[in-house]
DNA sequence: CCTTGACCTTCCCATCATTGGAAGGTCTAT
DNA sequence: ATAGACCTTCCAATGATGGGAAGGTCAAGG
């Protein structure tokens, strides 16, 4: 099958697979004579495997070694739960941050009243004055 | 004060001071004879308020729009409150994507021995087969 | 006066993952 | 033969930041 098939059935997009080709995350797949892509079903996993990765947020290098891994028969689990707990504590440092920055927000937006009066309680804690009123 | 020191005042590094100024958020201070940055109080002033709006998640084009809200002493803090009501909700959004992302992984992970054998729920998951014994 | 080292200037490049587009070749169906 | 839907490569942009080169400036000390 063409790219554009391959893109379809795996959700990569055409452009992305040309990209993961270009830096070595994926193999080069044969060509036809006149220079197109020829995927079969077996680089249509590979695809798939991969964009399940990529959307569990694993990065590029992650999924990278991790389909190295899956296609190492030998290998140990180990060495990919390591990553996968690994990306689940920088995926919770990042939630954390996120929470905190709502948290903030919140109590801002809480602040303030949201009419027409100039007077606002945002805008005062980002100028760096204090927020009165801890409530 | 030098572009040096406003950094270390306002927790802004001097490479996004000019970049900043480059993209049109700030304004170009005065220059010295010599062709120095010269930065004041009020400017300072500028780099906190840019710098707790970006620590907040703000993107650059929002804090360029809250700068200018600062500024006009006659706005209205609906606009503000909108803003950041907005960014609350995109947070909130990209908090619920990693903690989706979290519950599969921690479920792999959990199914996943970590042993040395090459028997692994995660890549198996990540390849498409289905993750059995739902525990 | 001269040197040293810490500062400053501009300019270009790299990152990460992805998208967009231009210019041109190919395939399929009419 | 031609239309239009595909494919190819290559180049550029995104957003926010960091790195570094090449060169100018300033203050302190010998």
């Amino acid at each position: 099958m063409n790219i554009g098939e391959a893109s379809n059935v795996s959700g990569v997009s055409a452009k992305m697979i040309r990209y993961y080709e270009s830096i070595g995350l994926i193999r080069p797949p044969l060509r036809t004579d006149s220079n197109y892509r020829v995927y079969g079903d077996d680089e249509v996993h590979v695809l798939r495997f991969v964009k399940r990765a990529r959307t569990l947020g694993f990065s590029v290098e992650e999924t990278s070694t991790l389909l190295g891994l899956w296609q190492d028969k030998s290998r140990a689990s180990a060495e990919v739960k390591d990553i996968a707990t690994g990306h689940i504590t920088a995926l919770e440092t990042k939630i954390a941050e996120l929470q905190g920055m709502v948290k903030t927000l919140k109590h801002l937006a809480h602040c303030c009243g949201g009419d027409n009066r100039p007077d606002c309680p945002i805008l005062d804690d980002l100028a760096g004055e204090p927020t009165p009123k801890g409530h």
